[in-house]
DNA sequence: CTGTTAGCGCGTTCAC
DNA sequence: GTGAACGCGCTAACAG
């Protein structure tokens, strides 16, 4: 293994020099024609520099930790590659971690990657709306800033007291309720997600409340996980009742693409006897058919701007930036 | 920022003491009265490892470099999340970075995650079938392998001389043409994917070979982007001629989607009018209207067993093992 | 402008 | 069983 010194070595100069014909330095400079010599020595050689030595030595870190629930979810992988994005902006690599839905796990995770000295942490995802699991969370987050000294950001609610990315699912949830209010349907239900998940809840509550002030009906929400599955299985469950709502709102689009599978199976059709409108816009579920009605996001946008915060909240205070949705009226909710 | 130190002077024993309370030690044994104080010390004090000094120290490299085309293609995505699992499976992180499709780009990447001095790389993705590109790719991972000692596996072709996960693409597209066969269809085209990319290629080959074998005719195969706009594009090429082929078979399931909405949008109907077939079946894709016949892979093993390749190439031989693919036939191709 | 020296935090010899 | 001392590769003071 090839090291600066072996470089300095061949170069012919010290290794302070050496150093200094890569990084620069704040006032020293090195001549132009030493500083060539160096580098060719270490092109010759093959040298890579030693990330983990300019870590300890004093450099600035340069990962961004990123934890996501499930990395092969379209909605986390397109965050994360606004995040990667982010990253290299400013020379950076991300570390990627899963926790799935458990505070537990997320906690745990964010205690693990402690040792990574990160620059940022970059949290995305819906939490659990759970008093003690949130307060844990906090804690988790604030000893890992205090104790890193690195920016922390997190896509989501603004509940966790750090910078973040506030999607504002409660109000383009109403937006869209709004929208199809106007298109005369009254009757409806909502696959409300998991139980207890504030992003799911936000985004029911939102569209129902809307609804209702629109003078709508609303059937009882049904749980269900955040998923493909759990949008079928929820959507079977409004349906085994007999009774077909004129509308139905999935949380997200993985859900509504499920429920819409659910219906076709009883031969409900979407969108002659049920619309489905979902969450997201999930750029690879842009083809289904019916098109799905839903709510536009720029995930890769949320994600690359969730780096840059989490590098301000390094100096600054916390901030937190909202970002809206906007409604797409597609074939899934035609009259 | 507490060190290790600090820990051991809180448990009122010595730096090494402290160290071999949490490691171990080949050999020496730490009293279990003393590794509870240091354990102890260590919770109150909030101490975490730092892990670049972990690492220089000489400690086992805990990482895992994973370099895709773009993570938030869900074929990545998923090899992603199985390349985690595979990851956590011995207590490593995985450090994520996306090249595109370029060879250089991903020279470029391989070549600076030689700094990380990571355990194992997984470079997953088609390749350019470019005699050139192909020799400097295969250099760069021999570099890095001999430079980093990391053990270095592939997804895609057994082409670079490194460890790979083959997918058997050209058996595959074969069964798939076989099974297509039999139900009776001949006159087919192919939306053949990048020009000069091997997967795509070999997709390509294996379908119409099998076909031509079959005694079906093909059409001219339509190059375009591994996306959902490039099959859009190049079967509203394909249309443009004004003979609808019986069958079109794109080389992904991203492609076929963007087909079937160019068919759609012609007024083409899928599959009364003409038949589309993918390859990968892509999970968020399972529910697209007519279900996708197309080629399973298990994405998410794929990614492990990467990982797990990775690892035996650091001490033992280069070994190549081939996955096939499963024929789904589903609604797109029904007669 | 260049070279010398002292750590960064930790694992690991070696003595005890 | 425990502790003292060295070195991993590098950057950042310090001299010259």
């Amino acid at each position: 293994m090839v090291t600066l010194s072996d470089v300095a070595k061949a170069a012919g100069v010290s290794l302070a020099t050496a150093s200094r014909a890569f990084n620069g330095s704040k006032d020293r400079h090195v001549r132009p024609e030493l500083r060539d010599r160096v580098i060719e020595a270490a092109r010759r050689l093959n040298y890579a520099p030693n990330a983990a030595a300019q870590q300890l030595a004093g450099g600035e870190p340069r990962s961004v930790a990123l934890v996501v629930h499930n990395i092969a979810d379209p909605y986390f992988s397109s965050i994360a590659a606004g995040v990667e994005r982010g990253a290299t902006g400013f020379g950076g690599i991300v570390t990627l971690a899963s926790t799935g839905l458990s505070t537990d796990s997320q906690i745990q995770v964010i205690e693990t990657l402690r040792r990574q000295r990160p620059r940022v942490l970059v949290l995305v995802g819906g939490l659990q709306d759970d008093r003690d699991d949130l307060q844990r969370l906090r804690e988790a987050l604030a000893d890992f800033k205090t104790f890193t000294g690195a920016g922390v950001a997190h896509v989501g609610q603004p509940v966790l007291g750090v910078s973040t990315v506030a999607i504002d699912n409660e109000a383009a949830a109403a937006d869209l309720a709004r929208a199809l209010l106007a298109q005369g349907f009254t009757r409806f239900g909502v696959l409300a997600g998991p139980e207890g998940h504030l992003t799911a809840a936000a985004r029911s509550r939102g569209f129902t409340e809307a609804m209702l002030a629109g003078g709508a009906t609303a059937r009882e929400p049904v749980h269900g996980e955040f998923t493909r599955d759990g949008g079928h299985q929820a959507m079977a469950d409004l349906l085994s009742s007999g009774d077909v709502p004129e509308l139905v709102f999935a949380v997200n689009d993985v859900m509504a693409v499920g429920a819409m599978a659910a219906a076709r199976e009883r031969g409900v059709r979407v969108p002659d006897d049920v619309r489905v409108a979902g969450f997201d816009d999930i750029l690879t579920l842009r083809d289904i058919t019916p098109s799905l009605t839903t709510v536009h996001l720029d995930l890769e946008e949320i994600g690359e701007s969730a780096v840059q915060l989490a590098l301000d909240d390094q100096h600054g205070e916390p901030r937190t930036v909202v970002v809206g949705g906007s409604v797409v009226l597609r074939e899934s909710t035609r009259r």
